[in-house]
DNA sequence: TTGTAGGCGTTATCAG
DNA sequence: CTGATAACGCCTACAA
């Protein structure tokens, strides 16, 4: 058992150390954080006289002098959503095998407490940040960081307007392929189902040749709206407004009330793509509510390979993602950048792959 | 990482302020932190001088002058599990109403990891820990922290051998009422599922009168077999070692493998109370494996109201607790030990109710 | 009201 | 190989 001879007292510095084994603060300094050489018996002096002491190092002191403190920052909206919450696992893991400490943030996808948080992590000193951008194009806050010299991985979401790495899905791919996966089973008249905020503005355009558009910046659900239309295209399907819809929210209920709107159209599609994993289950709820048979009378596709799209009757066909690998990579690379490796920003495209179970059928 | 002088990189001090605006280091401290007084022009010189030179203080620095650092940890299992995610969510929110930040640590169950999680915390200096404990009595680093003068609060699991605040569920009470809920619809032959490391050693034992009992540290799971046991024996309902399976590690397949060899035995349970949430999602897809329906062949009370229970079919009865409340209120108690506040530790029971859905019928 | 001069704990530098 | 000392950036007695 260690003494504590002065319980609940100042704890132990070097100096206290350096004392109790009778000798100067430089020596002990050397004999406990392994540095520079110190003899063998003076050595073990100290460590005796540390350990009798309980002394541990003062990582705040250390960072003091080091300017770095060994700590990454991984901003997200919100730790309760699986697809962050697995994000958030595959960044720290990767962190604590580099030797750091990951300092998280939940921004409920509101820009304000994002740049808050990266505030907060500028002012802590910390050596890189991970961040989901709330907003594509409004990333003051994000060049500040740059240009303090912090380097930043955006994750799930890259910024055109802004040269740093991204690690990302190909969104338009991963939705032309979904929806793709539903013409060939004959479908048609396809729903589209998105959370969008609309604060970042995507519009729907009707073309003149009569095809619908999604004009906006390259967010993800954008992206993926945009993957929808085009697969729609390719086989001359038809494209609606009031096929698509977006829930202002990102929040369930909103989803499934969009969910049910649709599924009451008088002419209600024949099967739907959920884009995103709120809007799945919104849509899964809806078609509950609206007593309509997956796959017999809706076929559904969605998004996000959560643990119970598998569990529900029947199991859900969904575009997977991994987005544990894709927070291990985002931080790679963070640690690439913050050992100084200076190449060119990257947009690293993760995989994305249609998992498909049983909630699609033949039309 | 900022190596030490980077030529004209390095952020701007306070000095630098202090000499952009002509005012002197202790002048412009004042008018940059809001303390003391300093004559109005002076103090719009030098925040004019701030923005102009993109200044921001250097948390580190003032951590290392007054001692703390506002910020604390939270040591949980693993953020994945949606049980940790949303109970630090809580304890996230909390810390930044107060003004501090999270520093969050996944140990995976695991003692090694989490004895240095509690070393890197405290290294770090910070001002206090919530803790779900690993182990109830192998507490040695958590009573060093303590000896520290930092305050901790357990999150889910109490320990009897150390004198500290801990928030919890009445388990035994929860599993009970779960278990006589089941009774009172006519089940008499009730399997419990539940997953305990055997690393804690516990032990069930068959008591000189027939009945089973279960010896070993009063962790979460544990007390639910008690409480199960208890509400056995006061219906006089039969207890018997077949119909208690543990699952040896924290992982779904384990769970549904030893739920299929529940409902495989020759005299197999009418009913099955599955007492956490990873033995849940195994019972229920041991119990579709095996094609027993749900409720009509086999009546199932799970624990934990994860987002799937609702959706699938039938939707699953329930015991449900707040991790979020439980995590706030571990929160909230530690900022209490933070300010001072020195009454004797408490035991923070929290409420768990049955939420009764479609998953148990008579029987 | 403003300025000067330490000191927090660690580590790097330089001299013995 | 060891020891004295000076930073790192901020804050606060204390002095002016």
């Amino acid at each position: 058992m260690a003494e504590h001879p002065k319980s609940g007292r100042r704890s132990p510095t070097v100096a206290d150390v350096a004392r109790e084994a009778d000798v100067s603060v430089a020596t002990a300094g050397r004999a406990l954080g392994n540095y520079g050489r110190v003899r063998d018996d003076l050595r073990e002096r100290v460590q005796e006289a540390a350990a009798r002491l309980g002394y541990s190092p003062n990582v705040v002191a250390r960072s003091m002098r080091s300017g770095g403190t060994r700590s990454i920052g991984f901003v997200g909206a919100d730790i309760s959503n699986p697809y962050f919450a697995t994000a958030m696992r595959g960044v720290c893991d990767v962190a604590r095998e580099e030797g750091y400490e990951p300092l998280l943030f939940n921004v409920d996808d509101r820009l304000d407490a994002e740049r808050n948080a990266i505030k907060v992590l500028l002012e802590k000193q910390i050596d890189g940040i991970v961040v989901s951008p709330t907003s594509v194009t409004d990333i003051g806050h994000l060049r500040q960081a740059r240009e303090r010299g912090v380097p930043i991985v955006l994750l799930d979401r890259g910024s055109p307007m802004m040269d740093v790495d991204s690690v990302v899905i190909d969104n338009e791919a991963a939705a032309r392929d979904a929806v793709t996966y539903l013409l060939g089973l004959g479908h048609r008249r396809i729903g589209l189902l998105a959370a969008i905020d609309p604060a970042e503005g995507p519009q729907l355009v009707t073309e003149d040749d009569g095809r619908v558009g999604v004009r906006g910046a390259p967010r993800p659900s954008v992206d993926r709206v945009r993957g929808y239309l085009a697969a729609l295209d390719a086989h001359q399907a038809e494209s609606s407004p009031e096929l698509i819809r977006f829930c202002p929210l990102d929040a369930v209920p909103h989803a499934e009330a969009e969910a049910r709107e649709l599924l009451s159209l008088p002419e209600p599609p024949t099967a739907v793509f959920a884009a995103d994993n709120v809007s799945t289950q919104g849509a899964f709820m809806a078609a509950r509510h609206h007593r309509r048979a997956i796959p017999g009378e809706l076929s559904l596709v969605g998004f996000d390979d959560l643990d119970w799209t598998a569990l529900v009757e029947p199991p859900l066909t969904v575009v997977a993602q991994s987005p544990l690998d894709m927070g291990r990579t985002a931080a790679q690379r963070l640690f690439q950048r913050i050992r100084g490796d200076d190449r060119p920003a990257e947009r690293i495209v993760m995989p994305a792959k249609l998992v498909v179970r049983s909630s699609a059928a033949r039309h």
